[in-house]
DNA sequence: AACACGGTTGACCATCTAGTCAAGATTGTT
DNA sequence: AACAATCTTGACTAGATGGTCAACCGTGTT
């Protein structure tokens, strides 16, 4: 019967499930040529030929895993939306992202490779996905702007700067370990670090009390 | 005679620029493993066998594009020294490092892909030059924090900042020129840029006014 | 002119790696 | 038990790649 197929259907994805988190593993590790097919199924704990089963190539493998951390990064982007005040709407997207940096570190480590040799695999997902729901946050941001809420700054800056020093602590987490004396950040130190980088913005943009 | 080493140095100096450059590049939009001799030598308008009569393997030459660009990212380190006041000190180091993402686009991402695999190559320097500098910086950062400067901050997290932020320009320069309508960034575009970061860090930064 | 030394280069090799394949093991259904 | 669909896997192949080497070139010195 045709229907078996629907039977085992939770041994292929119990299998793509761990193919997948060996190769965002991988892939964040090596990038995308210095991966090998061995090393993933190693990670996985399966032979090599069984990752050809169920992905057709490297690059379908490598493709998928990308699409599956766009999709964690566009999940916390929600957070911005839950308030229509700044000072909240910032705090909620500064501490998600930076808890999605703590939780998917090499999921981030992907995407920053990718974007940085030019994005040879994923161009078309900035041009529609990232655009539309940049150009939205914009239109936030600029609405802040003219109710008097924060000061005016060009929002496109502002964006990057949220996104580059909360990515910081998971691209760079090597670099942060080794200057905290080779140990990883504690759990008191993750907060303090997101309050830092959440109250250095907020404090940033905040209008002007005085003067 | 032995003397014509001299004579044809210029020789050696020339080419090793020309390899050095262009494995910048290469390794830069590729990563290491990603990364060929024959790329590199193509880049570079050699032949490959003349990329290994320069330097001995392709690990080789890799530790000498990183020291390199180390050199740059430690020169513009010294711009932090070129005042005791918070606020010129920063500017002087956050502009400057903005200058170096637009005009080392390259070598800042060859050094993120090597911090972000673990470092391989360079731990040592991040062990002993960046663990040192940054030592420093930290010392003077505190001082200011007791001489009322700026506000009370942990200044491993203002440093990470900056050095985000800045760094993200060049990193992330495809995924900014992609939101910026596939056109690079303009002269007008880079100064507004640097201004807000700037801005964004330094009224983050700043002892309040009121209150 | 003969020489010596640094620089140049095409051809070659050993190794690694993505992908294939065919035979066999599992598992749910009848 | 017999079956059919799915899953598993060791062995294999074709191509790419880092590195080698021996012959060759160019130039300044004697």
């Amino acid at each position: 019967m045709l229907i078996l197929k629907a039977a085992k259907a939770h041994i292929r994805a119990e299998n793509e499930r761990l193919i997948l988190e060996a190769g965002e593993r991988i892939f964040a590790q090596h990038g995308f040529r210095g991966a090998t097919m061995q090393m993933i199924a190693d990670q996985a704990g399966l032979p090599k030929a069984n990752l050809h089963y169920y992905f057709d190539s490297k690059e379908k493998l490598y493709r998928c895993v990308v699409e599956k951390i766009f999709e964690i990064w566009l999940q916390a982007a929600s957070s911005f939306e839950n308030s229509d005040e700044p000072k909240e709407a910032l705090k909620l997207y500064i501490y998600e992202k930076m808890q999605i940096s703590r939780r998917h570190p090499y999921g981030s480590k992907v995407w920053a490779n990718e974007v940085m040799q030019g994005a040879p695999i994923i161009q078309d997902f900035l041009e529609t996905q990232l655009r539309s729901w940049t150009d939205g946050r914009i239109e936030s941001i600029q609405a802040w702007i003219a109710a008097g809420k924060i000061r005016s700054v060009e929002p496109r800056w502002v964006m990057y700067m949220i996104w580059a020093t909360t990515q910081h602590y998971a691209d760079f987490g090597h670099q942060i370990e080794t200057l905290n004396a080779d140990v990883p950040l504690s759990e008191a130190q993750w907060q303090a670090a997101s309050e830092t980088v959440f109250e250095v913005i907020w404090n940033g943009l905040a209008p002007k009390q005085s003067l």
